[in-house]
DNA sequence: TCACCTGATTAGGCTACCCAAAAAGATTTA
DNA sequence: TAAATCTTTTTGGGTAGCCTAATCAGGTGA
């Protein structure tokens, strides 16, 4: 196994391939530009970088497409992401775009443990109190 | 009000002077470097861009010192690494090492209002099912 | 079929951040 | 106080990631 280390950004660039051919089957420079927020040029950088290490498969002017690897890093990545989410508006409350912002960054960082943690937190409280959670959430989302 | 637009890593910086400051009241490149983990000329570029920010005080081999506005943003960001922190440990039962790795970075992209949450969050189980949390910390900490 | 449009790519260049090696300043010690 | 030592700074250079402007490829309508 190669010692692959993969920055954050480039980690960005998967999960949004990895969602743009959930949705949509094919992919598109522009876009993941669009999504990404950033220039064409910056995609075709990446592009040519996630190819190079064995993240993505890439010829140009062709199409794109995850190697089993790659889809290996973005589903782990988005699945952070959506447990992420679900936490911060199921339990604390946060509006649903806050929540996809703060999930959207913290999900390149946090720890395996922590996430999974958050995810049978949310199973034992609703299990266990969740009348207590329903008035901490009627009253935060009352103000 | 000038449009400071201060990086992650500037943050950290601040943060990591802000700390040092508050613990041993004298500030040096060299542990500076150490606990950012990198080496003294890195921190000596960083402390040049902070000071033409107005962020600190910085004569070359005289002291350093937050001004007014770096300590804002230092103990801003310091609060919400108290906070996360607090909440991963006493709420989620992560070990204290992973909570702090984990705090550290969310501290930097985190709206105030999900730091915010947590604190009420916690407030409200401990006063509300603090017997349900304890059982739930119980099961994760015998794992 | 050719001129035009759109999307992708290349070329060249920028900023943020980091480093090793060498120079400069501060400090300690003989 | 001069030499040795430690710390800080400068110099020169590298990588990641982004951009604009120009070029290239493919499809479409006249």
């Amino acid at each position: 196994m190669r010692p692959l280390d993969v920055t954050k950004r480039e980690e960005e660039y998967l999960e949004t391939i990895y969602i743009l051919h959930k949705n949509k089957g094919v992919i598109r420079v522009k876009d993941i530009a669009r999504i990404m927020n950033v220039k064409p040029p910056s995609v075709v950088d990446a592009l040519k970088k996630l190819a190079e290490k064995g993240l993505i498969e890439y010829e140009k002017y062709d199409r794109i497409l995850l190697t089993d690897e790659g889809r290996k890093i973005a589903e782990k990545t988005y699945s952070k992401h959506v447990l992420l989410t679900q936490f911060f508006v199921d339990i604390l409350g946060i509006p649903p775009e806050i929540a996809e912002q703060d999930a959207c960054q913290f999900e390149h960082y946090v720890h395996e443990i922590t996430v999974q943690r958050m995810k049978e937190f949310a199973s034992f409280i609703q299990e266990n109190c969740s009348y207590v959670l329903k008035n901490f959430l009627k009253e935060k989302l009352e103000e």
